[in-house]
DNA sequence: GGCAGTTTAAAACGGATGTTTTAATTCTGC
DNA sequence: GCAGAATTAAAACATCCGTTTTAAACTGCC
């Protein structure tokens, strides 16, 4: 019933983490939720950045290896074929967003990454770029692969603009409720309603960039 | 150099806000960057967290403003019939990324709103809350008004996911670089490239919410 | 039992933080 | 020119931070 030191101290600062963030969470607040020694982090981890870097290691490493996972099911199945976007979709956000309903940790995990990607501390960055490399060379392949008529430079435009949703999806429950009363509770409407409008937003229309820059862009479309 | 400390203190604290976050900021860092004296913060503003109000106050309400003017000229334009959802989120994102284009400042200040979204520090939610409250009224009614057959609830995800999309648009380009290398120095092209987007995933097609269950293994608990 | 190695406990360290205090300086109206 | 207010300057304040140190308690093994 009781875990070890080490793993309540990484409980407890995935909760603080996503809730005072990075510079805000001290190893005070940290041990004493863990109902542990002030000294423990540094005895365990050796510092609090490296206690940071171990809470993000512990679910971060298999979050991507579950997005390569499936999209190699998709692509053993697809036989050389392309994957159809939707299937990267899936693959991608929809296993993150699923880690996201997950009430044992995944759920607070995930909002720490998503508050996180805004909030780049120089440490963290490092690592992360290194946790991601694979990944996101994986689906850039099969997406440019799935899309050959959509630009490569678009294509990551609309990709870092799928992560922005994803992230608030996610991580945004606060600034949601500026908008009003609305339940959050269901992780699968949540899904169904974060695929739609990624899909939406990645099919949408090519814009026409112009390299003359666009005067005052009126309500004229673009499209 | 030559405007007075009040501003010079706002100027560099806007700086160093969207570079270090909230808690990575020190007074003694801005003062510095201002050529002001560390009490200079506390007699001018009364303290750090007046300061930041007062550094968040000064450009959002006049963003709200804007946004509302551009409503209500599309609405008088309109003469009472709905207006098309392309010119709702023009007045809405438009006006934001066009002021994120603004290099006198505004790009500063868009950045670091939209890294704050995610890192909610208690008093910021409260005075953000309240210089949304209005601009949020006046373009959710717009957005029924015009978009009849969504359910308001799936219109604020759509919109919350909007919101997400925007944020990494304007400030994650530090998660974009995670991406490989691309040019984000072209504000006319993001402009054009985000609304598509945005387009796009407001018209997706509606989900299928209610009793379908996504089936897939659950995320796994890490040890 | 006793002894190594590992883990926890408690206290202290140097440094940095936001804020306050006190004094000097600059500005303003007459 | 000068009193009085507004602003700036410099130092000190208490508090909290991450880290380190020292000692005690526990653990497995002979």
């Amino acid at each position: 019933m009781e875990p070890d030191t080490r793993s309540r101290i990484l409980d407890a600062a995935e909760n603080l983490l996503v809730q005072h963030g990075l510079d805000g969470t001290t190893l005070r607040m940290i041990t004493t939720e863990a109902k542990a020694n002030l000294a423990a982090v540094n005895y365990h981890f050796g510092s609090k950045e490296a206690l940071i870097e171990a809470v993000f290691r512990r679910r971060l490493t298999w979050l991507n290896e579950q997005r390569i996972a499936a999209l190699d099911a998709f692509e053993v199945e697809a036989r050389g074929a392309p994957l159809k976007p939707r299937q990267i979709v899936e693959a991608f956000f929809g296993v993150a967003i699923r880690m996201a309903a997950d009430r044992n940790g995944g759920q607070t995990f995930m909002r720490l990454l998503g508050r996180t990607y805004t909030e780049p501390t120089d440490f963290v960055r490092t690592f992360l770029a290194e946790e991601y490399a694979e990944v996101i060379a994986r689906f850039k392949a099969a997406f440019f692969k799935a899309l050959p008529d959509v630009p490569q430079e678009e294509f990551l435009w609309r990709f870092h603009f799928m992560m922005g949703a994803l992230s608030y999806a996610i991580s945004g429950a606060d600034a949601l409720r500026l908008l009003g009363p609305i339940d959050d509770t269901d992780p699968d409407a949540l899904y169904v309603r974060l695929m739609s409008f990624l899909i939406g937003g990645l099919r949408a229309p090519l814009p026409e960039i112009q390299s003359k820059p666009v005067k005052k862009p009126r309500a004229k479309r673009a499209a």
